[in-house]
RNA sequence: CGCGGAGUGGAGCAGCUGGCAGCUCGUCGGGCUCAUAACCCGAAGGUCAGAGGUUCAAAUCCUCUCUCCGCAA
């Protein structure tokens, strides 16, 4: 079960491992409005690909779906970023019980958004778990947890690629030991737990505000999708790429400071400087800062602010 | 029929109250320099998304189509 990108790696390597799929079971389409065309979730196009029998039940813990689950008599079901809470009538169905991946160490950011909530903090290494789901919030006891390393400037969708494929192989292994009878089994400790919600929107407006690290972090959390945006007069504009430059800089932050070749565009902020290099302006598709920066004409005074203006 | 922005030489933009297609950058050639991503000189490169219409004349006005993107969901 799972439904983004990072579920797609628990899918692939189940496929190629000896294990049998016997369904997979996703988030239902989504409308996108602008061509109003349903959209289905990567998983699900992986799944058709694969051959598989997919599920996209509206509420996976409703009668129809259980039935139809239940016949699939599966061993263990495997969990990855489905979106869904589970209920204990489908949790105690599988023999092996239910497992899940998840991104990060935990019992460090349990919920929606472990990945990006550990670069938006700035941490220097994360990891995955692999554990026995039960009805809590990602509370469940431990099998597996692997450390991983947090690039300085690494985007999200760097860091969930590299996430997603050790979360694939320790899946895997977990599956062997599960087998086996011998996979270990370690209760979380409560006190050291921390939480992340989903991101929405207000997530993702940049604020001048912060200090140089906060806004660089902020800006790759989230890099390339959804992406942070900040406000250029009354326009939004995304900032999906940048590099910091801690320095003195006593100017108000969001200022422009000019262009260097091969740098960037320069950007004042509390704590130093902080370079665009890649940039989407609403309406138009990601460009190079400098690019962007050449198209203005006129740069006098220019700024980001957190809110429109004009 | 949810709202909106945009499609112009390789890139980003201007031109859009109709009249020989322009800017910044890149590329190529040459020069200056100990040297350079700096500076100077020169060149190449565009059926102005596509189709139709109005006009003596359309990138520029009207109609339709295609594509990309932001918001909202």
């Amino acid at each position: 079960m799972g439904s983004p990108e990072f579920a797609l790696f628990g899918l692939n390597a189940l496929a190629q491992s000896h294990h049998e799929i016997v369904g997979v079971v996703t988030r239902e389409d989504k409308i996108k409005g602008r061509k109003k065309l349903p959209l289905p979730t990567v998983v699900k196009t992986r799944s058709e690909e694969l051959g598989l029998k997919v599920f996209t039940p509206k509420n996976p813990n409703e009668g129809e779906f259980l039935e139809e689950i239940k016949k699939l008599n599966a061993d263990i079901i495997v969990v990855s970023a489905y979106g869904k809470i589970l209920k204990s009538e489908i949790l105690a169905m599988p023999k092996y019980g239910v497992m899940n991946i998840h991104g990060s160490l935990l019992p460090l950011y349990r919920g929606a958004s472990p990945i990006n909530s550990a670069i938006k903090n700035g941490d220097t290494k994360t990891g995955i778990t692999i554990m026995y789901l039960d009805e809590g919030m990602d509370e469940g006891d431990i099998c597996l947890k692997k450390t991983l390393e947090i690039g300085e400037n690494e985007n999200f969708d760097s860091l969930r690629d590299r996430m997603g494929a050790l979360g694939g192989e320790m899946l895997i292994e977990a599956l062997e030991l599960i087998e086996k009878g011998s996979a270990p089994r370690i209760r979380q400790r409560k006190d050291a737990a921390t939480y992340c919600n989903l991101m929405t929107r207000d997530d993702e407006l940049i604020n001048w505000q912060q200090n140089l690290g906060e806004i660089h972090n902020h800006i790759r959390s989230i890099s390339p999708n959804p992406g942070a945006f900040t406000y250029f007069g009354k326009e939004p504009i995304k900032i999906l790429e940048t590099t910091k430059e801690f320095a003195e800089y006593t100017g108000k932050p969001g200022e422009f400071l000019g262009a260097q070749k091969n740098q960037g565009v320069q950007i004042g902020a509390n704590g130093g400087y902080l370079w665009l290099i890649t940039v989407k302006p609403a309406g138009k598709k990601a460009m190079k800062a400098l690019d962007w920066y050449r198209g203005l004409r006129n740069t006098e005074n220019m700024k980001f602010t957190n809110e429109p203006i004009e």
